[in-house]
DNA sequence: CAATAAAATTGATTTTTATCAATTTTAAGT
DNA sequence: ACTTAAAATTGATAAAAATCAATTTTATTG
């Protein structure tokens, strides 16, 4: 199951995660207990609500964090990509995870058993503060989704979506930029907060606008600041 | 405009408050640099987007903490109540603050300077690490309002809002179990994430179904058991 | 490449919720 | 207690979005 772990110094995302603040003997002591994991597509990392015993790290790849309610409908929290930390919730908060982690493409997860972590961060304060900051923003941008699921239209959280997906994943290309990520119009209406169907027909209003360009299930941004006025990112 | 501070000694919810486990030096020094202001109910402490330099913690009284969007939407985020921190978000993250507090009684709050802070924090390595704990406990709940935002419906909301203020605010009486907490239709609409009709009508159709007891603002729940199920506390 | 399954799209309809307007109730000030 | 203003409630209607069903497109597999 588990293959030579990946060194954390050719890592490409190093640079992002917290971990590059650890004092050397402290990272030396991470590295000898990484493990690490190539999962397929679609497959499952975690469960919410199961005990978290890991904390994971992207290396490479991508997965989707999503909780489900007790009817089964599906709500993405966020879509984890190299260098991002998933379980870190359940490890700082002694609880089971808090969402489900599902790959959206072949991803390579690193992991460090939770019990590892402890006795690192106390010898590491400053990396603790740097956590402090990060939960901080992460928690002022879940409030303004809140904000966004309460009070915005489905046209505009879509409007949002679209140019969220464009910041993160977007490849400059003839027909305008490519959302270079594999995700289903299922996954799209669950990060948008709306079903499926709606989704559909909010992106078919966006084509008929010619604000976007659709290609199999390709999606090009023609407009991006026109979509940006729909979102209510003016005035 | 300052009134002589209230002793932390004194303070009735300091056990509530990370301040607590500060070592007894940085807690004198914390105890010299404390200032308090008593606000009028319905004064705002702070407002959302204006820079940051001291940061809150409630001694006796309650404010609402809100984001309002572009076309003037409030929604309510959370309440603040005696030893809740007001501005941390913001102290945290370097940045503005993140919503706007409005006091929903008389209330006494105490601040500090930012600037104190820090210092205080690198030399209470327990005290960042309970920050973190916190942060994530709070982020949790954050997330867990988007999901109810984006997948349920308002019925449920107010449900759950019933039994949350319930939670927090229920006294016992002759009549069911009184919200003992001074908030307006339409702060309730907010907190609930509707528009203050529907929550009128959803309130009266709980008052049809025996579950709650209205006398003039005052609400009263008869059916705590009944309303959980209706917020989807169920199977 | 054909056959099949899965995903996406469109249409019709219903449900939910917001909005606008009018009325009643409650609170506040003199 | 009376007057006035604010808040809450109810009604009517429109808008937004979900749901159900059918069809088309795309992907997958032998």
């Amino acid at each position: 199951m588990n293959k030579t772990p990946p060194q954390c110094s050719l890592c490409p995302t190093l640079h992002l995660s917290v971990f590059k603040d650890f004092e050397p003997k402290s990272f030396l002591q991470l590295k000898k207990n990484q493990r690490s994991k190539v999962y397929k597509k679609g497959q499952i990392i975690f469960h919410e609500g199961h005990p978290a015993h890991v904390f994971y790290c992207i290396n490479l790849g991508k997965a989707s964090l999503y909780k489900t309610t007790s009817d089964g409908k599906r709500h993405i929290m966020r879509i984890a990509n190299p260098g991002d930390p998933m379980g870190h919730l359940a490890l700082f908060s002694n609880q089971p995870y808090s969402a489900t982690a599902e790959t959206l493409e072949d991803t390579l997860v690193c992991y460090f058993d939770r019990n590892l972590i402890y006795p690192l961060l106390s010898e590491n304060a400053d990396v603790t503060w740097s956590i402090v900051q990060r939960l901080t923003k992460e928690l002022i941008s879940t409030q303004n989704k809140t904000l966004d699921m309460a009070n915005k239209s489905v046209r505009e959280r879509v409007a949002s979506l679209l140019l969220l997906l464009k910041e993160k994943y977007g490849k400059s290309s003839d027909n305008g930029i490519l959302l270079d990520i594999c995700l289903s119009r299922e996954d799209m209406a669950d990060l948008a907060g709306t079903s499926m169907e709606t989704l559909v027909r909010t992106l078919s209003d966006f084509r008929s606008d010619k604000l976007i360009v659709t290609k199999k299930r390709q999606i090009y941004i023609s407009f991006p600041e026109k979509l940006a006025m729909i979102a209510g990112f003016q005035d």
